[in-house]
DNA sequence: ACTGCGATTATGTATATACATATCAGAAAG
DNA sequence: CTTTCTGATATGTATATACATAATCGCAGT
C-alpha cells in the first residue's frame, strides 16, 4: 500500500501540475480517514515514512499534517506521532445572506419598507440587547422594517443600532434601502453571534406578516460587534413556512 | 507606524516565549483588519517589508499571510500584494451537541425513550429523506425515540438509517440508548447538512412532547453522508420555548 | 520495587535558498 | 497608435538544515 501511494506520485509528479504536493499530500490523507480506512486512534505514517513514500521534503509533509490538525482531522503528539481523531464536535458552517438575495433567488420581485425609526437614549432593554460591553452605551438607533417577496410581506426586521460605534447612522435616513447591508459597508466587524428559535408570532408582528396571531415564527437574531464594542442587534421574524436556515459540512476542503 | 510593529517585536522577541513569530504576525494583522485599521481594498505590507520589520525570513511571513488569505481575510495577487478583503459570506460556525450534552448543561436529568422502531424496504419517501445518493437504497431502519429533560419531554427524535450504510445497524435494539451517539462511533461519515426551521406540531408530536396541536415548534434536520453515501436522516422537533440554535463567528482564530 | 535522569524520538518552528508562475509596466516593433 | 515582447516583481511551492520542545523509554542507583 506504502508502494501505491510511491508509485501514485512519481506518475502524477511530472503530469499533473494544477495541485501542489502538500495539497495531494493532504487529500490523500482526508480521503483515508473520511472514508474509514484509517479509523479513529489509527496512527498515520510518521513525517519521516510520508516524506520516503512521497519522495519529498520533511517540511512538505508537515504542512500537510499541520493542516489536517488545524482542521481538527487529526491529531499531533509529539514523540508518539499523529492519529486520527473522531469526529467530534459536530461543527457546520451556516452561511447568512442578505434578505435582498435570498428573496431574489426564490424569483421573486423584493421590496423594503421602513415602518419606524427612533433615536433614544439606550435603555436596559437596549443594552441587554445589544450584548456585553466594556463602555455604558450612550443613543441607539430603534428601526422596525418589513421586507416583502412580491406582494406578500416576507419577514420582520426590527433592528437595534448603537450610535457610539457607528455615529454615522445618526445621519441616515433607512426609508428606500435597509440598514443590514448599509453597516456591512460602514462597519467592520469582529464577531458575530446568531441565535435561531421558533415562537409564536405576538400580535404586532402576526399583523405586520399577515397572519393569525400565534402563528409559529422562525427568528433568527444577530449580534455583531466591532473591536468588542457591540455594534447592532437584529431580530429577524419570518413565517414558519417561508424561511429554512441550511448548514453545511465538509472536512477541510485545503 | 511600521515603526511600532518594529519595537513590539523587538521587545517581545526574547521575553514571550509562548506563541510562535508566525502566530503573532498574524495576529498584528488579523486585529488591523478586525480593528477596521486596515480597510478593505488596503494593501497591507509586501512580504519583504514584513520580513524587515520582524526580522524574520520570508517562509515566517509567508506562513502568516497564506493563512490569512486561507481565512479570507486577506487576497493575495501575484506581482500586486496582499489587499485586505470586505467581509462577505457571513459565515457563523454552529456546533451540534448531543441531546443528551444539552439536557445536562441545563442542569437536568436526561432520559431517553424508545417509541417505535421499524425495519422495511426503502420507500419512496424514504430515500427523499436519506438525500440523493448514487444507489438505489435497499433496507432501512425508522426510529421514533423521545428524549426527556426530568420528567418532562425536551424533543422527539425521527430517525431513518440506512442499512446499507450501516449494516451494523439492523442487529441493534435501541431500547436503552439512543442511536446518534451510536452512529457517530460506527460510521466515520463525511459530510453533513442541516435544516433549521419553525413549524407547528401536528397531532402525534404534540401529543408526544405534551403540546396543543398546533403549538409552534423548533425542527432540526439533519442528514449525513459516509463517502458519498447517505447513512442517516434525523428530524428533532423542540418546543418552541425549550430550546434555540447558536452559532458564533470569529475570523480565523490561527 | 522505586525513583530519578539522560538518551531518544517525533513534532514545532525558523532559516536561507531556489526555482516556478502569474502579472504588470514599459520598451520595442509593427 | 496599437500590438507584442521582455524584464521586473510578488507570490507559490519545495528543499536542506538547524535547533527547540515535549514525551517516552530504559538504565542506573538507591
Amino acid at each position: 500500500m506504502s508502494d501505491s501511494i510511491a508509485e501514485m506520485v512519481e506518475e502524477t509528479v511530472g503530469g499533473d501540475a494544477s495541485t501542489s504536493l502538500y495539497q495531494r499530500i493532504l487529500n490523500d490523507i482526508r480521503d483515508r480517514i473520511v472514508s474509514g480506512e484509517w479509523e479513529p486512534g489509527y496512527r498515520i505514517p510518521f513525517e519521516h515514512e510520508l516524506t520516503e513514500q512521497y519522495g519529498c521534503s520533511r517540511m512538505t509533509v508537515n504542512k500537510a499534517l499541520s493542516q489536517l490538525a488545524k482542521a481538527g482531522l487529526i491529531e499531533r503528539r509529539r514523540r508518539s506521532g499523529s492519529f486520527v481523531r473522531r469526529p467530534q464536535s459536530q461543527a457546520a458552517v451556516l452561511e447568512i445572506h442578505d434578505i435582498r438575495v435570498e428573496v431574489e433567488a426564490l424569483g421573486l420581485p423584493y421590496r423594503y419598507e421602513l415602518m419606524a425609526q427612533t433615536k433614544r437614549r439606550a435603555t436596559t432593554v437596549d443594552r441587554d440587547r445589544l450584548g456585553p460591553s466594556p463602555s455604558t452605551a450612550g443613543q441607539v438607533l430603534a428601526l422596525q422594517c418589513l421586507h416583502y417577496a412580491g406582494v406578500r410581506p416576507f419577514c420582520v426586521e426590527d433592528r437595534l443600532i448603537s450610535l457610539a460605534a457607528v455615529p454615522e447612522a445618526a445621519d441616515q435616513e433607512f426609508r428606500k434601502s435597509a440598514p443590514g447591508p448599509w453597516l456591512i459597508g460602514q462597519v467592520p466587524w469582529s464577531a458575530a453571534e446568531h441565535v435561531i428559535r421558533a415562537a409564536s408570532a405576538d400580535g404586532e408582528t402576526a399583523a405586520d406578516l399577515g397572519l393569525a396571531s400565534g402563528a409559529p415564527c422562525l427568528i433568527i437574531e444577530r449580534r455583531t460587534w466591532s473591536a468588542e464594542r457591540p455594534v447592532t442587534h437584529v431580530r429577524f421574524t419570518y413565517p414558519a413556512n417561508a424561511h429554512a436556515v441550511v448548514a453545511r459540512f465538509t472536512p477541510s476542503d485545503g
